[in-house]
DNA sequence: GAGCTCACG
DNA sequence: ACGTACGTGAGCTCC
């Protein structure tokens, strides 16, 4: 028999610490859970035990155990977010069939000491899981220590203690006998550490013998005298640290085997937690049934018949009393009305349908929507999307499928109608959902812009980008001779050949072979990004070839290579925007990423020559500017920064002015940069440590400016104030149009992920509005091109940035649609103009 | 798959 | 004493 036996307490710990905060919308914290959980599988899976156990600490001790009182004492506390997830990890343990042991005045090791006692009595092996090295006195024939680290598991047979400690396993204990251990308040002897404590223990074999042979040995002096002052204490303390193996607990392996899983309440527990990924994890086992099948009440649940989707049915269709629900994916057509669900591929009956008078609610809509359209269609009255739905609710979520959304908002899921589970779930989630939507306030964020908006992106998706391949690929053929030679170059002067794209590779070289001073450390050794190395770049030749060599390659494989393979038979790259990705309301774009394509840096800016408008078009490309601090302005209600938007001129400049108390012609360019940097610090939740590493002064200057520019804009700090303020209370933040953020770290007692959370909440309302802004001006711009009937189309957005395709007989009317559409989307107390210019290429057209 | 680095707004 | 600005996506290394 194999016992897999877990320290959950400190298993839990590590794996709270180790992973960063999540949690669900509701703000219960899941991290622990969800690491705890990725160990204990795996060790389950790599061990494949018959029996297991997982062992926690019972938070009141008694004194019926003297070293557990005393063990006690000195642990703080636990986080209250740590906390709130003990409870749920031993339902998911019950659920699971796993045997929970917790004995009240016996610590952890204890409990794990007697399961290896009771392991070795009958001839089984016994498996322990902790990140806890006392443990390690444990280790023998039939005991495996498992333990987990930074760097992952590491297992401790008595062969590899003897690797590491030199020692039988055994031996630990008297080691810990002369060290101590201070979170255990274990004393030790005074004065006698790790070190000395090992390599005496290495000498003499054990206390005893070290006491018998203390006179005669050649130990120093002081070290005599400290072993004679603690040798009371070093036999007490060998005690204290001898594992005890006679907890009560029951004694008979067949105790720990594992139960049946219980499905269904683990789905539900899943779902509540909102880990998805997990839930799909236990319920694709091997139990065969998923958990989700077991989870329905069939009975209740009414049957739904599946017909084919022909011309009689499509009749049908369009005189149901209630809007029908579809959900089209991979060219699979899915429609369920009045306790019947239709389904066809034939692409006219698709087509037929999608432009049938019907009201229609989907799943989503983009594919149907680029379905239609690639046909020269639309789609007719679809009012509801059920993915956007669940996005605005909230957009922290990582999938927005039917299954999940149904678990999360209580919605029964028909997991019985194997093929048709989503399609037959579909129209109640709706129901749902859209009552969600008006609750929250979020109609019109939903149906004049979201909703809208899904048939402009389908439409980008498909028009696509042309590409200058041919130019491409040569310029990719220049950067790769500079990088072979900058290469030579390195390599001469580091003295030999290594991996310049490894950090770890190149931190050796660096700092060990070349000694050049190191700056900064990440947790797994030097930094070298380019910010640590720009600061010794005068040290050392090899630091500008670099830099220089980061640059050519990240150009050279990023997007020369990368896009060449995104280039499809139309000589053109149709990226993904994605509509429920970012929590703030951005768009985002996939399969080329088309929103980072450089323009910092000249070298950079050259791969966009290379994005051209079509033989004998134009490309336009219009973006706000500023519209970031101009929404600031607008909602905070500055009167002193929206007289500055108001005056036009350069923004920068003026806030400067402001802050300095001069009149603009004495701003010096210095000046305009540290307003510029505070400009930009205070949308981010400005810090001055941060801004002072930005503009290059201390931290008290940084303090200083960001005082004076709030100082001068008062309403700026009454504003950002009142958000955080709103957040705690609330437990979300809105732009003025609606759009709602969650900030579950806001609740936090840990510092910095609170402060992570104001930042946050100070930055959504702005990054958020101002999102929601340009995806009404997409709206907009995209009606306006078709019912004017011109020969142009949006390809692209970015950000704060669209671009549009067009005749060169029709630019001039395209760009002054897009003028105008981006300038009127919204009125707000300051303008938002936006500037367009027009070219053959995305650098030329770009201003 | 995580961590680092770097491209954009 | 610590960490240090918001939001993304992609490629590379190394476990």
């Amino acid at each position: 028999m194999k016992l897999l036996a877990i320290d959950g307490n400190s298993i839990l710990n590590r794996a709270f610490y180790g992973i960063r905060m999540l949690s669900n919308s509701k703000g219960m914290f899941t991290n622990a859970i969800t690491g705890f959980l990725n160990i204990f599988l795996k060790e389950l899976s790599e061990v494949s035990p018959d029996c297991a156990a997982v062992t926690f600490d019972l938070p009141a001790p008694t004194f019926r155990h003297k070293k557990s009182a005393a063990y006690k004492a000195n642990r703080k506390g636990m986080p209250p977010e740590l906390a709130m997830q003990l409870p749920i990890i031993k339902q998911i343990l019950t659920a699971m069939g796993i045997k929970i042991i917790e004995c009240e005045g016996f610590e952890a090791d204890d409990i794990l000491g007697t399961l290896s006692r009771i392991c070795t009595e009958n001839g089984s092996e016994c498996y322990i899981v902790t990140g806890d090295r006392d443990s390690l006195q444990l280790v023998s024939e039939n005991t495996t220590v498992r333990l987990a680290t930074n760097k992952g598991t590491v297992i401790y047979d008595p062969a590899k203690v003897k690797e590491v400690y030199g020692l039988e396993p055994l031996q630990l204990i008297e080691v810990k006998a002369l060290q101590g251990d201070s979170s255990d308040n274990i004393s030790g002897v005074a004065g006698i550490g790790e070190k000395t404590a090992l390599s005496l223990i290495q000498q003499f074999g054990s206390v005893d013998g070290l006491y018998e042979k203390l006179e005669g040995s050649a130990l120093t002096a002081s070290v005599k005298a400290k072993l004679t002052n603690g040798k009371e204490s070093a036999y007490e303390s060998r005690w204290l640290g001898t594992i005890v193996k006679d907890a009560p607990i029951p004694q008979n392996l067949d105790e720990y085997a594992k139960k049946p899983q219980d499905n269904a309440a683990l789905c539900d527990i899943f779902g509540e937690l909102e880990m998805f990924k997990m839930r799909e994890r236990f319920s694709t086992g091997a139990q065969g049934d998923t958990a989700a099948e077991e989870r329905v009440k069939i009975a209740d649940a009414p049957k739904y018949e599946v017909k084919p989707l022909d011309g009689g049915a499509l009749e049908k269709l369009k005189n149901a009393a209630k809007p029908v629900c579809f959900i089209f994916t991979d060219g699979n057509l899915q429609v369920f009305s009045e306790g019947v669900i239709y389904e066809t591929s034939d692409e006219k009956t698709v087509l037929a349908f999608l432009e049938s008078d019907c009201e229609k609610y989907c799943f989503e809509g983009k594919a149907a929507h680029k379905f239609a359209l690639s046909h020269g269609k639309e789609v007719r009255r679809l009012t509801f999307a059920c993915d956007l739905a669940g996005y605005l609710l909230n957009s922290l979520s990582t999938e927005y499928t039917v299954e999940n959304m149904c678990l999360k908002y209580k919605v029964m899921y028909r997991s019985d109608m194997a093929g048709y589970e989503n399609i037959s779930s579909l129209d109640g989630l709706c129901s749902h959902l859209k009552a969600q939507i008006s609750g929250s306030g979020m109609d019109s964020l939903f149906y004049d812009i979201e909703l809208p908006l899904c048939e402009v992106l389908a439409s980008m998706e498909l028009a696509g980008v042309k590409v200058n391949a041919d130019g491409v690929r040569s310029f990719g053929e220049g950067l790769k001779g500079d990088i072979t030679q900058l290469e030579q170059e390195i390599y001469d002067i580091a003295g030999h050949e290594f991996n310049i794209s490894s950090p770890k590779q190149l931190g050796v070289v660096l700092f060990e072979e070349l000694h050049l001073p190191c700056k900064k450390k990440t947790k797994s050794g030097y930094s070298t990004n380019a910010e640590v190395l720009e600061e010794i770049a005068d040290r050392s030749p090899i630091i500008p070839k670099i830099l220089e060599y980061r640059t050519l390659t990240k150009l050279s494989s990023t997007y020369v290579d990368g896009l060449l393979k995104e280039i499809r038979a139309d000589g053109r790259v149709h990226s993904v925007f994605k509509q429920t990705e970012t929590r703030t309301g951005r768009i985002s774009s996939t399969e080329p990423n088309m929103q980072n394509i450089p323009v910092r840096k000249e070298i950079g800016r050259n791969m966009r020559k290379f994005f051209v408008a079509e033989d004998g078009d134009l490309l336009l490309d219009a973006d706000y500017s500023q519209i970031e601090l101009r929404v600031l302005a607008a909602v905070c209600g500055d009167e002193n920064m929206k007289k500055i938007f108001l005056s036009g001129g350069d923004i920068h400049t003026s806030t400067a002015a402001q802050v300095f108390d001069m009149p603009e012609d004495f701003v010096t360019p210095e000046m305009r940069r540290a307003a510029k940097a505070v400009n930009f610090g205070i949308i981010y939740g400005i810090g001055p440590f941060s801004l002072s590493k930005d503009i290059g002064v201390t931290v008290a200057q940084a303090k200083r400016y960001i005082q004076d520019y709030l100082n001068n804009f008062p309403n700026v700090s009454k504003y950002m104030d009142k958000v955080v303020e709103d957040a705690q209370k609330q437990g979300y933040v809105t732009t003025v149009f609606g759009r709602r953020r969650y900030i579950p770290e806001l609740m936090s007692s840990n510092k910095n992920v609170q402060a992570f959370g104001k930042r946050a909440a100070m930055n959504a309302p702005i990054q958020g509005a101002a999102a929601d802004i340009i995806k009404i001006a997409m709206v907009r711009v995209y009606k306006r091109l078709k019912e004017e009937k011109l020969n142009a189309k949006l390809i692209l957005q970015v950000h704060d940035e669209l671009i549009v395709e067009s005749s060169k007989e029709d630019a001039d009317k395209a760009a002054q649609v897009l003028y105008e559409e981006m300038k009127k989307a919204v009125t707000l107390d300051v303008p938002i103009p936006a500037e367009v210019g027009t070219g053959e290429s995305w650098y030329d057209a770009k201003q």
